[in-house]
DNA sequence: CAGTATCCAGTTGGATACTG
DNA sequence: CAGTATCCAACTGGATACTG
């Protein structure tokens, strides 16, 4: 058994009920820099913006703006703006944030059992297709 | 508590230990596709390409095409041709397939509780930006 | 039916320069 | 420091036409 599942109603009774506002929230936030951001922002609480962009690796200055403008919009994330010079600007998960990164723990679980059998996998595939 | 924590590690363990395949690996299952896709093939096993394509909504010929090659080469589905005419064939998820699927229940149960509340974030957003 | 091939418009996102 | 603004290259993905 799952351990994921173990405690879930069947996940095919969920997919039933689900909406498009319901999909269209998980593409949102499955995207590519969402997890890292909440990722970084769990560890690193009341981070800062440069703080951010290096503990994110990779993420441009532009799309971590854009970022955390979004996840500010949708409650995810808090900002606060301390009116200093030079000026701070701390950023923090909200509790809302904080259930996502938990919801995301099974995907994040799996991900981490099965990479090595999903490289292998592509691997065989590749081999297969010469 | 929230019940996705239940009966996992605490995801900042999870979160220390991960590598880059793992968050390539989350970045790529968790595009907009995936989900829906393998949520219809848990709906409907054995499915064939035009009923998938049905399925899915408002995914395109080609990009439904790209995907399955890739959860196919990843092994999350398996194809199966028929040696007939008309052509036929069917995909189904794999086991490795379906542990995706049970893995995202969590994320989908998240945000089937908090897509009223996301929305709201947003407008009272939109509204203070004004 | 189950694709492949091609074209092309729209979006994404990096690099760079500039600002309060 | 924490952004905003702009330009532009690359990728994404839809529409369409064609094929075994």
């Amino acid at each position: 058994m799952n351990e994921a599942a173990e405690n879930s109603p069947e996940w095919s009774d969920i997919g039933t009920q689900v909406t498009r506002l319901v999909r269209e929230i998980i593409a949102r936030v499955a995207d590519k820099w969402t997890m890292p951001i909440i990722e970084a922002l769990h560890e690193e609480p009341n981070a800062r913006f440069n703080q951010l962009q290096r503990a994110v690796d990779g993420i441009s200055q532009k799309v971590l703006t854009q970022s955390l403008r979004q996840l500010e919009s949708e409650g995810l994330v808090e900002r606060t703006a301390y009116a200093e010079t030079p000026p701070r600007v701390e950023y923090k998960l909200t509790p809302l944030g904080e259930s996502l990164g938990e919801a995301f723990c099974g995907v994040w679980i799996w991900a981490e059992k099965h990479c090595q059998q999903i490289e292998a996998s592509r691997a065989a595939f590749q081999e297969k297709r010469k």
